[in-house]
DNA sequence: GTTGACGAAATTGTTAGCAATATCGCCAGC
DNA sequence: GCTGGCGATATTGCTAACAATTTCGTCAAC
């Protein structure tokens, strides 16, 4: 007999277990305003309850579960103003990393980083949407960790994970590299060269126009 | 016989006692690095152990406690570095707050923000640090609230919350109330005069003030 | 004197079960 | 037909006990 369930691999501890269940909200596999019963997961995921508890505890703390004292957990759904105001504060972060990128760049990490401005490059004439947006993810990934700023950085990830639902939507959207592009390689000309009043400017500009794409996709 | 610890009242919930632990951890009651043994917590707090974990872990992810696999948990301790991280993304968020502020300020509020002012003022003529001090914490509270930006003010109280030792030893520094009380009176007249530029960066040049003290006092 | 193995004690990780609370369906009364 | 109580069920909150791991002291061997 074959078991009910696959997904039930083994038993998970609960630090597994918190990364398993934000990624399966990151990924859309648990949707906003979905209800997280500690049983249901349990037996889903194949952990105790307890862990399970414990888990959800902290995603709430991280702002990806929302939860409400006798009456459990949900996936927080987060609104079109709370996008907004998250990337406007990413747009502020990703500003500082930027400067400080600017400020600290290795010839390598300059060389890499044209490296993928060419390939951006390709990979929009080729009209490659998916390359695109890795290329894109891997742009502001480099240079949070050119920058060198441990606490941007965990901030920045923890707020890209709840407004991941509408990066993903964007990345969707017909015109959108043609309008990003441009942005990206700013960011990366003034990085590369230094310009650490340049990059910041750049890369808040560019978190505008996400901002703005966001407003006018969901009015 | 009195009891051997008066500080056990009741039994505590997770969610009370990590308020308590929180509030314990930033008052300084928990020092840096001293070991968080669950047993001792639930016995000194009277909670189940359950839930003093349950505690550490929520903290844990709010960066003010440190947890090993295996190995328990201890207060966080921040280095002087990782302060001026910390104050680095205060500045640009705070920076965003006030410009935000500026914008959205209503004439009640512009005429409470000029009354605090004048309590600086009155404060640091007569020497009162403490009231001072008390006054400095009410205006960025207050810009923040005015600014709305609910995503901001978590992670702005989040990272006080882990830095709030190097606030402490700043706050007692000899000369620094003539230094930050210009800049403050910047702030309160550019949010004032809906002058969203300027108070942002007034409030940026203010907290860059404060890394540099950081910087000094610690070198 | 130093090193390393061994075992006891301390501490954390996990699980199962009980108690408390909220939710839902049902039925009487208006 | 609608409203409001009432009991059954579902679900969360909590506790105590058990299992696994690490730490620390002891002691023998070199």
């Amino acid at each position: 007999m074959t078991a009910v369930r696959e997904t039930a691999s083994g038993n998970l501890s609960a630090s597994e277990l918190v990364d398993v269940l934000r990624s399966a909200i990151i990924r859309g596999e648990l949707v906003p305003k979905q209800r997280l019963v500690e049983a249901d997961l349990a037996d889903e995921y194949g952990a105790s309850r307890g862990n399970v508890r414990v888990a959800l505890s902290e995603l709430s703390v991280e702002g990806l579960v929302e939860r409400v004292q006798n009456r459990g957990a949900r996936v927080r759904a987060v609104s079109v103003d709370e996008a907004l105001e998250i990337t406007e504060v990413r747009a502020a972060l990703e500003a500082l990393c930027a400067r400080k990128a600017a400020e600290r760049i290795s010839e390598a990490e300059s060389a890499d980083l044209r490296k993928l401005a060419k390939e951006m490059e390709e990979a929009v004439e080729r009209g490659d949407r998916e390359a695109y947006s890795l290329c894109n993810q891997r742009l502001h990934a480099r240079i949070i960790a050119v920058s060198a700023q441990k606490t941007a950085e965990a901030t920045i990830k923890r707020l890209r994970g709840q407004a991941v639902r509408f990066q993903f939507q964007l990345a969707r959207q017909p015109g959108r590299p043609s309008v990003s592009l441009p942005q990206h390689l700013a960011i990366i000309d003034a990085v590369c060269r230094h310009d650490a009043d340049g990059a910041s400017e750049a890369m808040r500009l560019h978190l505008e126009s996400v901002a703005d794409a966001i407003r006018a996709s969901n009015l």
